[in-house]
DNA sequence: GAACTTCGTAAACACCGTTCACTGAGATCT
DNA sequence: AGATCTCAGTGAACGGTGTTTACGAAGTTC
């Protein structure tokens, strides 16, 4: 059956424990709460012995970033997978909804992951460079690949991006089309015009304002209920995008 | 001179110390080294003394939080003082990149202003309610209500609100006509479309939204200078208000 | 000068991250 | 099989933390 051994099966069984109830921590306590004692105690094991698995504490809850990145994933792939696989827009809607709810529902986990400044989570080993967020950040290119590649019409050129943006741009339009070509689907370069790639940064300033506000209760006057004011952010989002349904 | 008692003013001097070594702790080592013990060995004195001051560090920081609101308001004011009192997009433009540069040059002060959730700040007490942050809200709905003021044209309505909105874009209306009256500029009602108070409040969105992706480094992709890319928001926002210039 | 208020202290308590020498059980090799 | 090696976990310790408590020593008031 399992090729570990006994010994690789019991430190796989208690690296996922460890996490766990730093999660637990995390969410019903907050950041300050996860502390090594507190999940050595709830796992009946002494705080040194966490140090076989982590370098610091600080390392583990990078390392817990990265599982609530992926488990974030997770949540939005399953969100992803009850929509028509043809219905782009839904496919949009479905994913920014789906980071809101997950945001409000999991604030600390959110405040961890999208609102650390590099200084207090750490700043990432250059060999290891792959960005915090990385899991949830595939999805979003996904979901924005497939937007692109079933697009309708080139996106009306409300305004000219300033030259200065180009060369970053260009990268930018780059991993889109990886990221689409690599699902599959090829897709024409010419379909995706400069000013549609600085579209979709602009949806993220967007999406992630809102929901870093709402989070945060940061909005300069008490809204009711929020919702309808995101849903009509992501009409008028899509909308600017050329998708009038 | 000083209608106050010797001790009085030895106590309002000691507190401003007290605030002005939580900052330095803050800006330098950021929020986990605001330590009681800390600050309190800087000053000379032991950390209990300073609950003679605060009731716990969370009220310290809290306090800290407000006086970074108001330093924050300070500092938009004197960016606002050198721009012509007429010339109301360049006051947009000196407040919002105001805001940009004092972010990017104090993370930690905006992490712990507007990134931090109620939990981990702490909440306000119900008759202390006036939001963390009133001060700079203050500067932000001055400049607003000065663009409206001065509005040349009704907005073109790019979109209804939905119906759904109308109740808290009225008490917000309501507060932005307060606020320019409170400067001694009446205006007419009729000047400011519900769409317009819409358009103000995902202005501030984006401005967030933007502003604290660059500060916790959750773009996308590497932008090489994101500054371009923060002021061509900056030219869409007011062109989408209707001033063109 | 007596009574009262207030700032600051020292000691203590219960936590925290982290290091270090050490034990004992699983894995490996001969 | 037994010897050897690896490694998860321990207990003690160090220096740090927030917070409470009893107490002293000033400033203020009468």
């Amino acid at each position: 059956m399992t090729e570990a051994t006994r010994r690789e099966r019991l430190r796989a069984e208690t690296e996922r424990d460890i996490r766990r109830q730093a999660r637990n921590l995390l969410v019903s306590h907050g950041r300050d709460a996860v502390t090594l004692r507190a999940i050595a105690r709830e796992l009946g094991i002494t705080a040194p012995a966490l140090y076989r698995y982590y370098d610091s504490r600080e390392d583990l809850l990078r390392r817990l970033a990265d599982d609530i990145c992926t488990d974030l994933a997770t949540d939005l792939d399953a969100d992803l997978a009850v929509v028509p696989p043809d219905d782009v827009t839904a496919q949009v809607y479905a994913v920014c909804r789906g980071f809101r709810r997950w945001a409000l529902a999991h604030p600390q986990e959110f405040a961890l992951v999208f609102a650390s400044t590099e200084a207090t989570l750490g700043v990432c080993e250059p060999d290891h460079r792959h960005q915090v967020g990385d899991q949830f950040g595939r999805i979003f290119l996904e979901v924005a690949g497939r937007l692109i590649a079933s697009h309708p019409a080139p996106t009306p050129p409300p305004a000219d991006v300033p030259e200065s943006l180009h060369a970053d741009l260009e990268v930018f339009r780059r991993v889109l089309l990886d990221t689409v070509a690599a699902q599959g689907v090829p897709v024409d370069p010419e379909v995706l015009p400069l000013n549609a790639v600085y579209h979709i940064t602009q949806s993220w300033v967007r999406l992630y304002g809102h929901v870093a506000l709402e989070v945060f209760g940061r909005f300069p006057f008490a809204i009711g209920n929020p919702e309808p004011m995101f849903d009509s952010m992501l009409a008028q989002i899509l909308a600017e995008m050329g998708f009038t349904d």
